[in-house]
RNA sequence: AGAGGAGUGGCAGAGUGGUCGAUCGCGGCGGUCUUGAAAACCGUUGUACCGUGAGGUACCGGGGGUUCGAAUCCCUCCUCCUCUGCCA
């Protein structure tokens, strides 16, 4: 959410911002916004000076109600009863005013930093980087679909007979490999420095705002309404929530956590003819970092978690290459994005494998996380995370670029994971 | 799931209708003393919003109500504890 104070004092960067991510309607909302800020302040100071008025008035009439003058008593406290329906009314005012000013809030993205391009789709996002070697496979090359049969790794029509599609069931030595990257990913960031969380995978209303799913999402989220709770969609939920209403000392910063989670996403209307197998699930498995740090070291910190998820790539020996979004593309709360995205050899195709984030002030406004700094002042903290990995479109691409005629070699650093080979 | 009890500042714990944002203690911070530290002593110590400022307002689990006035009374929801039941 963006702050109220943010859009006043730098209205123009905000506008130009907004615009770079095709909200046709900003300059519109941002005047609605400041006109609605300005009658909440309004009515809170008219209302505050009516309160103390009659907190004053209170205090008379227990003074005189004690020295028994109960005629004297009665007289201020026709006064007061006065005094209570203007406050009521301007207390309405001011509720009506700030419950609007949310709501509107809730309706714009964040501001793309000045170095995100323009653009309406992901043909507008510019290509930063390119590493590795596509391997040049032979012509009776199989798509990785095709391999999970051949091999009997991955079972899809299980997952149909017992959940539905897009919930695949891994056997042998594809559940073996699953356990395996996720052990590989976790160790990965605990050597570089995260802390591992491993948090509920359901979680309540309040979180769901606090990192943006909610409102307007709820589609999205598969949801249990005996109990409201939504199944998450990412790791990043719980944990960026576990700060949430928190207030951490400066000397805390950063934060860097890392969990382990299956993520549940309902996938609306996203289905089609391009995203067979693993390429889009309702079900998977992912490995999240997570950091808060002082505003001050946000974009260092973007670079540095975009270095390690490259890291984990190179490791893995895929060619990948990164993308800087546009504003068009961003996750709605984002105020910059690198995607990684792997080649897939045998569909001969870019997957994306990795998305890392700043959300710069825009969760922590929500949450309300904040720092206490040197000059004891709280003010919000900068929120990031990132992929480290998802899994499914890894598997993919091990699969499909590693495939020999009768074998599947599993790169060198799973090895000692697997306990295989090859597949 | 049923019955009972309880939620107060970083922690612990008073306060049951009237200068209570809240006693006392611990912890934290600053100081005195000391070569330094400990101890002792003195002082200080929540958050948010409004206001140029002086200052004001709100917050005692959340929401609503009664009252001139609510931490205190009523309703409701949430959470925790104890007992019973169920259970990996």
């Amino acid at each position: 959410m963006l702050l109220v104070q943010h859009i006043r004092d730098h209205y123009d960067q905000v506008l130009l911002g907004l615009k770079k991510r095709n909200q046709v309607h900003a300059d519109d909302t941002l005047q609605q916004v400041l006109a609605l800020d300005e009658l909440r302040k309004f009515s809170q100071t008219q209302r505050d000076q009516l309160q103390a008025e009659a907190n004053t008035i209170s205090k008379e009439i227990g003074i005189l109600m004690k020295e028994g003058k109960t005629v004297e008593a009665t007289a201020v406290r026709d006064r007061s009863a006065l005094l209570k329906t203007q406050i009521k009314e301007l207390e309405e005012q001011h509720d009506q005013a700030e419950e609007e000013l949310k709501a509107l809030l809730y309706t714009l993205p964040n501001v793309p930093h000045e170095a995100v391009p323009p653009g309406k789709s992901a043909e507008d996002n510019v290509i930063l980087f390119t590493y590795g070697e596509i391997p040049n496979l032979e012509e009776s090359k199989l798509p990785h679909w095709e391999l999970i049969k051949k091999y009997d790794i991955i079972d899809f029509d299980l997952g149909i007979k017992i959940a539905g599609a897009g919930f695949p069931v891994y056997k042998g030595k594809g559940a073996w490999l699953q356990r395996a990257l996720i052990n590989y990913f976790l160790d990965q960031a605990l050597a570089a420095g995260y802390l591992e969380i491993q948090p509920p995978i359901l979680v309540n209303e309040d979180s769901g705002y606090g990192t943006g799913q909610l409102p307007d999402k709820e589609g999205q989220m598969y949801y249990v309404s005996e109990d409201k709770l939504f199944l998450i969609p990412t790791a990043e939920v719980p944990i960026t929530n576990l700060y949430r209403d928190v207030l951490v000392n400066v000397s805390d910063l950063p934060i860097k956590n890392v969990g382990y989670t299956p993520c549940f996403r309902r996938e609306a209307g996203s289905w089609g003819a391009h995203v067979r197998g693993l390429n889009r699930l309702h079900q998977f498995d992912k490995v999240e970092i997570v950091q808060i740090t002082h505003p001050d070291n946000s974009y260092e910190t973007l670079e540095q978690m975009s270095a390690y998820v490259q890291g984990l790539l190179q490791k893995l020996e895929l060619p990948y290459r990164v993308l800087r979004l546009c504003g068009g593309d961003m996750g709605f709360t984002s105020a910059m994005t690198y995607d990684m995205e792997v080649y897939s050899a045998a569909q001969e195709r870019w997957l994306e494998v990795s998305s890392v984030s700043n959300f710069e002030t825009y969760q922590a406004n929500r949450l309300k996380l904040r720092f206490k700094g040197e000059d004891k002042k709280s003010q919000l903290a900068h929120t990031l995370n990132g992929s480290a990995l998802a899994l499914p479109r890894i598997v993919a691409s091990i699969l499909e670029n590693n495939q020999e005629f009768d074998r599947i070699r599993m790169p060198k650093v799973l090895h000692s994971y697997l306990g295989f080979d090859h597949i």
